[in-house]
DNA sequence: TTTATATATTTACGCGCGTAAATTTTTGTT
DNA sequence: AACAAAAATTTACGCGCGTAAATATATAAA
């Protein structure tokens, strides 16, 4: 790590003793070059700590190790661990994430795809806004980029999605529920902000009706990603009106029912399976902090890890493959049931 | 929009009717060309839609319009609010955000130094893990780009240091508590994982001598940033051992308390500051969470926004100064009491 | 050893843009 | 209308690397 700077790949290649050609497909692949070749080179290298300039690179490959990662929400727990997963795989590979979020709406998330556009990647994994995605430019994005959809599907976007089975996790849990109590409600956001609710809400309706239960849908006002504020005002407002036309509710995400659970507890409301409680909740998606609501949360589990793998290896081999398969597969993966205290 | 597809600048020079090197400078800077050049330019780019390539433009200019961001944990709430402020003002000054975390520790934490310097960034905001850092690493990385440290303090690195005073907010809390009970124990982890930890550790035992009353300290086990289920399993531990000096608990951050909550409440433990209620918890951050627990916790707030503001603003004075000012300013914001149910 | 094959070297060009210097054109002032 | 100042143009070079083609060398099999 001393030596003289080097300053470019040519006076690399002089200090290492190997042509500058070679160098460099040494960098884009060292197991292309002669294992003595190899040697050198790496020798070399921890004498006079030498990077390839990441920009000249890139401009010069038509592809680069660039992978780029759009999600609607950074800060939502879910959204983190999803993407702390995911990035961990691309940096195993060899690639860097380009970590992007389209917080403020599907403007935002156009300007993400138009701004990974210039960045040339290899691929990209896009968790879209869903609902008011603009579909006419991910669409067209999709085309010129390798790109896998994930968490929330649009329908023929993409070279693959990959996310949850809303409609088998929702007839889980509503199963459960309602073979331990009364058919739940439905409580949710009238205008949802999260991707996947309208599927839930659909899934809830059907299994409803499989079940021969009258389903009960409680759509509460509420903008925004701040969910656990939305659960706990209009959960106060639904107790205290005494506006709950059953003692369950599921909730249509874990946030919201943290908030509901809040509300429950101040205002005197015993929640929770055992005798002496007045109302069962459950949520959905096992968010990390579900464990520590009072009392814990009983909800459904999305398999966050098998997601994040599923994705990442679906995109390598789109990206390995150098081609588009013409079929366009869907992954979903089973949701499973995680019985805590509160219903 | 529309038009014959653009390939590079000497293309779009044409179709606009202006020389190229004039396009250079107007993408560089807008206001540095004539008001009808720049209608001209602007005129052509909603016609032909051309986006300088990035690689060029940086490999040529010796500072990029990047701007990095190294935090400890993506996944953790209060550094994922702060990286959301961050970002936002950022891109406000017309700048490309970087975000990376160290979660894996001081290794990750210099390779993203390492991978950020290649990238050569106009400035970078520094969130380091701490107790854990390397160093001389930083100190060196802080000599050759213009770094501002915030959230933790390392001693004469960087060019100055932006985060909230932990004397203070310690102080007041403990102040509130003493006043309103019996004074509190400091719940926390004996190796510390987030960076405060120690400084706050210190501002305990210093306020409580100050207040005249003698300091006890609970140092459990654990390690990682998992601190709900750390502050869950060691608080059900000292609960069901009685194994707690005081009626009242101060924990370090409010993750743990968070955990320490749900202990509490499965243990049938009341806690609060009601008459009947058996103990008293309190935080520290105000994290987006701890308005939602059971009771609802009492903390301070660490005032995300300012501490988010302040580290941007003084990062572009020093980038827009070109040079190092040889003073290194600390900027401490206060906390403040957020009364709740806790204690 | 000879021979076929794999790998390295030499040479040369191009990527898209920043930028400097000299020159020409435009602008605003008197 | 004349002039100085400001801005645009022309010309030319360089950044650090990818990559292709022709050639030379090293390796492994015969």
């Amino acid at each position: 790590m001393s030596g003289p700077k080097i300053k470019n790949m040519e006076e690399f290649a002089v200090a290492s003793g190997v042509s500058r050609p070679t160098v460099s497909k040494y960098f884009n692949d060292p197991n292309s070059v002669r294992k003595t070749t190899r040697a050198k080179i790496e020798d070399a290298l921890d004498h006079y700590d030498y990077r390839p300039n990441i920009y000249a690179i890139n401009q010069n490959r038509r592809l680069t190790k660039n992978i780029g990662i759009v999600l609607p929400f950074l800060s939502d727990p879910f959204f983190a661990e999803i993407s702390r997963n995911i990035e961990a795989l691309i940096i195993a590979a060899g690639y860097r994430p380009i970590l992007l979020g389209s917080q403020s709406g599907s403007e935002q998330e156009v300007e993400n795809l138009d701004s990974l556009r210039s960045i040339k990647p290899a691929g990209v994994l896009l968790a879209p806004l869903g609902r008011t995605s603009d579909k006419s430019v991910i669409g067209a994005f999709c085309k010129d980029v390798p790109t896998v959809l994930f968490d929330s599907n649009i329908d023929d976007m993409g070279e693959a999605f990959i996310g949850s089975d809303n409609d088998q996790s929702v007839a889980l849990i509503i199963d459960y529920l309602c073979r331990t109590g009364t058919p739940p409600a439905f409580f949710e956001m009238k205008t949802p902000t999260n991707p996947n609710a309208i599927k839930r809400r659909t899934a809830y309706l059907k299994t409803m009706e499989r079940l021969g239960h009258t389903p009960h849908l409680v759509q509460v006002e509420g903008e925004g990603w701040d969910f656990e504020a939305i659960g706990f005002r209009e959960g106060s407002r639904l107790i205290s009106d005494r506006l709950l036309s059953s003692d369950t509710v599921l909730c249509s995400n874990d946030r919201l029912a943290i908030g509901f659970l809040s509300a429950a507890y101040e205002l005197g409301l015993r929640v929770g399976i055992g005798a002496g409680s007045a109302l069962r909740v459950a949520g959905h998606d096992d968010h990390p902090f579900s464990r520590y609501t009072c009392p814990t949360l009983t909800t459904v589990s999305q398999d966050y890890q098998a997601i994040a793998k599923a994705s990442v290896e679906t995109l390598f081999r789109l990206i390995e493959a150098g081609e588009r398969s013409g079929t366009r597969d869907q992954t979903l993966f089973k949701g499973t049931l995680i019985m805590r205290e509160s219903a």
